[in-house]
DNA sequence: CTGTGGTGAATGATA
DNA sequence: TTCACCACAG
């Protein structure tokens, strides 16, 4: 059964037959890094150690179900038991069980980036303070990197480092929003994506019992990306660790690129201090690139001053020189790039697959997506806004984390008035302000607005949407994922709503939702005995954002962030956008240790090549809709010449390209600006006594003109009108504000 | 309360 | 350039 092991070489075989006892393994680009992990577990299994004792911690969903497939072909079933998946979901998986040792809910919401920043506008507003000095953005990456670091709110504001800090940052009370935010967190059952890893390391310090458990449960850690983790995750492991020193990490420091994030490459040198008795070992040897591109991307490496000693090699034979386009602009770049992968998938045989487009930010890629799309070439691009985060999907997932969790404030807010059951902005900043004032959840106030003064019209309004949730959450219980989801996308008007919006936008969306609902069915008939409620899907919803739905099989070139690609490989890598101040990025030149994290980002692109790499870079591109010029980027200085190909004509020299058709247009000022509008009312037009105005009489507006009523509802002067205006068409309008004059 | 249009900011990457 | 937010009219 055992004969796997054949398929390693001397390097990979030692690592993977190593079983107790702590090992790191420096792993260069392309050296096998995932078949050693793979290998490794298979081999531990193999030798006897209960898969159900074996943990093993990667960065995305992606590389976890690439292991978990490969593990299986080699050893079958067995790997089901394992406890694989990335850091974010494990852990969110132990707090589901261990959360109200730590006061938290087990139903507790997980807020993802956009809940997190909305919820610090709002706080930011409701303190008064200048939104200019407390950006969101700001606030919530100096959170974040608070919480990766273990700094608690009282240890912050006992800090005076911390608070200098953030008064020369023009937010002297950044800790008092440090704090709210802590707290409403709580008080609505939440934790951000930070917190999963925060609230396990800290229940893991504070409840031995719990500690004791999960370490004798992981008796072999395994860990992909090392170099990756950030403070609060050495601490995990450490801690898990600390019983049986079984653990394993995988990483290469020349690969680092998520310090931005936190990631601390000093893990890999405390792992020295922490575990004395280690084994170190080193896989060395490019499986994956030609020669060129690992000389050339040795090169480049060797331009850092910290990194670890390691020498990348191959055997593979030296292959085509590293190509360089020069193009005058950006779109310029599009079409040279677009037309260079049409003419390789000619010469090479290759398929659309086999080539992929880099760049260093994702509003690079539209003027690929434009080039590819005239040549009629196919492309997938992965990031951006995900499928999870579009809007119609998070207004209905929204829907669902309510019903779960009523507390979710941000989940409450979202969907309190959409679709639109007139509870507006005035209402519910009243509401908030009640919650805040008198300590209780906001759903709270919504579900006994009577008490809370609100008028009776608007709390029949609410206790309509409290009933309807309610009705909701007693589904839940009964029905699986699908039915309940089905039963809120109708009831709650939200299918209706995207339905009748036929705009190209309109349609799309309706289209998403329906797939949404098309996955979740999926996972409510996926074979196996796991759960098919909705709270057992939207555990898992929560931490996706990876481009799962993506269609792997398709013959389609990729576009993605250099950060999207580590771990990928191509045939053809195009990496794109080389200019200074943008890759490397502006924000990184300040410091040479962001510098270099820049010069690892270029190695990793560089590295996701087997047979050939291009690079190219634009003279002039649109940035921020206005011309910027720039110079070719400084890697291309840093790499051997004696491997680079220059291709010094531009697009000039394609013929299907017509000269001057990349000019700049001449710099108009638009004429919207100029026009003024219409005057909207009418001088001395006034409105007739609207009291008794009735279906089918005949009125005219100052604006629309002359129209028919079709309808009338609402009392208590919010009377609304469907008027049917020829020319204008359909239109809804409150009699309170309406000028009307009654014709006939 | 709600839809519109005008204004200003965004473009650094991830779970 | 595009998007999100805020006035403001209706």
């Amino acid at each position: 059964m055992s004969n796997f092991l054949e398929e390693l070489n001397e390097a990979q075989l030692k690592p993977v037959t190593h079983i107790e006892g702590p090992m790191m393994v420096l792993a260069g680009a392309g050296s096998g890094k995932t078949r050693v992990l793979t290998y490794r577990i298979a081999h531990l299994i193999d030798s006897g150690v209960d898969s159900f004792n074996i943990l093993a911690l990667t960065f995305t969903n992606k590389a976890s179900r690439e292991m978990r497939e490969r593990i299986e072909k080699l050893i079958g079933s067995d790997a089901k038991n394992l406890w694989m998946g990335t850091f974010h979901s494990v852990f969110a998986k132990i707090l589901r069980y261990e959360a109200p040792e730590i006061g938290y809910p087990n139903n507790f919401t997980i807020y993802d980036t956009d809940d997190t920043k909305s919820l610090l506008k709002s706080i930011v507003k409701e303190m008064g303070l200048n939104k200019d000095h407390y950006k969101p953005n700001v606030l919530y990456s100096r959170i974040s990197g608070l919480k990766n670091n273990q700094v608690s709110v009282r240890e912050y504001l006992d800090d005076e480092t911390y608070r200098l800090e953030d008064r020369n940052a023009n937010r002297p009370r950044f800790g008092d929003v440090y704090r709210e935010y802590v707290g409403r967190c709580f008080k609505a059952g939440a934790m951000d994506f930070d917190d999963i890893l925060l609230k396990t390391s800290e229940l893991l310090a504070s409840k031995p019992e719990v500690l004791s458990k999960y370490q004798n449960k992981f008796r072999f850690i395994m860990v992909d990306e090392y170099q990756d983790t950030n403070h609060v995750q050495y601490m995990i492991i450490k801690k898990l660790a600390a019983l049986h020193r079984n653990v394993c990490v995988v990483g290469d420091d020349a690969q680092s690129i998520y310090s931005f994030r936190g990631a601390n490459i000093k893990n890999i040198l405390n792992f020295e201090k922490d575990y004395k008795e280690y084994s170190l070992y080193k896989l060395e040897q490019n499986y994956r690139s030609s020669g060129v591109i690992v000389q050339a991307s040795g090169g480049i490496i060797k331009n850092n001053r910290e990194q670890l000693k390691k020498e990348v090699w191959t055997d593979n034979e030296h292959g085509e020189k590293i190509k360089v386009f020069k193009a005058s602009s950006d779109g310029d770049e599009g079409r040279v790039v677009a037309s260079a992968i049409f003419e390789t998938k000619m010469n090479e045989k290759a398929k659309h697959s086999d080539f992929a487009i880099l760049y260093r930010t994702n509003s690079q890629s539209r003027s690929f997506e434009e080039s590819l799309r005239k040549l009629n070439i196919p492309y997938r691009i992965i990031g951006g806004l995900s499928f999870y985060q579009r809007k119609e999907i998070k207004d209905l997932l929204a829907y669902c984390r309510v019903i779960i969790n009523p507390k979710d404030e941000e989940a409450l807010k979202r969907i309190i008035n959409y679709p639109t059951r007139g509870i507006g902005k005035t209402t519910m900043d009243k509401a908030l302000l009640v919650s805040k004032e008198a300590n209780i959840a906001l759903w709270q106030v919504i579900a006994h607005a009577r008490d809370y003064g609100f008028s009776n019209l608007v709390a029949n309004k609410m206790d309509g949407f409290v009933t309807m949730i309610k009705s909701f959450a007693a589904m839940v219980s009964e029905k699986d994922a699908y039915s309940v989801a089905l039963e809120i996308a109708k009831a709650s008007g939200i299918m209706k709503t995207l339905f009748e919006d036929k705009s190209v936008e309109g349609v799309a969306r309706y289209d998403n939702m329906q797939e949404l609902l098309a996955g979740i069915k999926e996972f409510v008939e996926k074979e196996g005995d796991e759960e098919k409620s909705l709270p057992a899907f939207m555990q898992d919803v929560a931490l996706l954002t990876d481009a799962d739905s993506q269609d792997d099989e398709e013959d389609k070139v990729t576009m993605m962030t250099v950060h999207g690609a580590k771990g990928l490989e191509f045939p053809f890598v195009h990496i794109v956008g080389l200019e200074e101040n943008l890759f490397p990025s502006q924000l990184a030149l300040q410091s040479r240790a962001e510098l270099e994290e820049e010069r690892r980002l270029f190695y990793v692109a560089l590295t996701r090549a087997e047979k050939k790499a291009t690079l190219s870079y634009a003279q002039q591109r649109f940035r921020w809709g206005q011309l910027t010029y720039s110079e070719p980027s400084r890697f291309i200085d840093e790499l051997d010449s004696s491997l680079l190909d220059y291709e010094l004509a531009d697009s000039v020299s394609n013929p299907s390209v017509g000269s001057g058709f990349n000019l700049p247009k001449p710099n108009l000022k638009p004429l919207s600006r100029m026009v003024s509008k219409p005057a909207s009312a009418l001088a001395g037009f006034k409105s007739d006594d609207l009291s008794k105005l009735q279906n089918g009489v005949k009125v005219e507006h100052a604006r629309f003109g002359k129209g028919m009523v079709e309808n009338i509802d609402g009392a208590g002067g919010n009377e609304k009108a469907i008027i049917n205006f020829d020319g204008y068409g359909r239109k809804q309008i409150l009699l309170k504000f309406a000028n009307l004059r009654i014709l006939n």
